[in-house]
DNA sequence: GACGATACGGAACCGTGTTCCGTTTAGCAA
DNA sequence: TTGCTAAACGGAACACGGTTCCGTATCGTC
């Protein structure tokens, strides 16, 4: 909540009414969008589903990846809030880093394509590595110490190799049935069990 | 050995002489290219480096992927190949699983960017996709299978599904240091095995 | 109602893979 | 050796993607 959440902030006043809707209905746009044509969906196609034109498009998001980041951002806050809510409701720490890598594995998958664009090295999606690096991965970390900890896991996994590894996991997970992403996740932090 | 080895072949007689030059020639230019920029180089610089006009490439190889395949096709099909010779060798399957994906990883990990590049859903690397599954899968399968009968994994893991987690955790091995996809890999495999 | 700052649209640009076609050349025959 | 033709070549042109630019339209204020 640090900005374009201008519902209950009393600054907010540079912006014209005209362009507030705008990215409003940009916002909307893409996230239909992306569920229907996946996240790599041309910036034209968006454009036009919003009746904008492109150049509106890169005035409100610098970048694609800026869009994406804004299309779903709600959902990756909700998950890095879950972090600490599982750690305390649930046996132990093991348990509670399953279920979260479980609602990470979880919103993957469902974004058509996301998965695979968050690894791109392609210059460009930095902000969108950044994004879920920064937000996420402290997150992880705390449930991976938590568990190491208590024991149940070797202490010597980083939450960003981690995260990464289940990031790319789920690349393709939508597109061929056969491929089970989950399945090979719940294999990773199976893996991650120390011989008790 | 189905074609394009003419070192032996008694027919081969078709093709006009610097065409088979020029191949060649584009072969190692590419090769070279994947080398310095990765797999993902644009067509116009292999054609640059191997001082041939980007129409010669697409007369050779039909698209993109068919460049990818003949460069690596030797690897390829050794790594194939290691299969059943590590199997025979080793003291147990799962070693040589071990080993055999241990292999695989090498393979994918010292090409920057092909693991990208095998996964991405882009019609047109379907000949890439299709070359890798069918020549490595059934490989694969053998080893699970081995290992699977002498009671250390797990028997319901498909390969096709543990080529495509380990293929896709190879992905951006190279591009970030912090990264290290084969102490994944490791813990995947691990994750297979059964509770003694 | 007028006017200046703000925002808009979409043509234009750059970098990809791929296709197309006029030109060149290898290889054979006379 | 010379001539001919099918094969191969080169690279301009095309399609398609992200991004930039700038003339035009609009908002909000005076």
């Amino acid at each position: 909540m640090k900005d374009s959440d201008e519902s209950a902030g009393t600054a907010a006043r540079s912006k014209r009414a005209d362009a507030r809707r705008n990215k409003e209905t940009l916002l909307e746009a893409a996230a239909s969008v992306f569920v229907t044509s996946g996240v790599e969906a041309p910036v034209r196609d968006i454009a036009a589903k919003a009746g904008v034109g492109t150049g509106t498009i890169y005035r409100h998001f610098p970048t694609r990846a800026d869009l994406i980041v804004a299309v779903y951002r709600h959902q990756v806050e909700a998950c890095a809030e879950a972090g600490p809510a599982l750690l305390a409701s649930s046996e132990t720490p093991h348990a509670a880093l399953g279920r979260w890598i479980d609602l990470f594995v979880d919103f993957l998958v469902t974004k058509h394509g996301l998965a695979a664009v968050l690894q791109s090295d392609n210059a460009g999606f930095d902000t969108l590595h950044t994004y879920f690096i920064d937000r996420l991965v402290p997150v992880c970390a705390q449930l991976l110490e938590a568990a190491a900890d208590a024991g149940e896991i070797r202490s010597d996994m980083e939450a960003l190799v981690l995260m990464r590894g289940v990031g790319n996991l789920c690349i393709g997970a939508d597109s061929d049935p056969r491929y089970d992403a989950r399945r090979l996740v719940e294999l990773l932090i199976t893996g991650l069990r120390l011989p008790q």
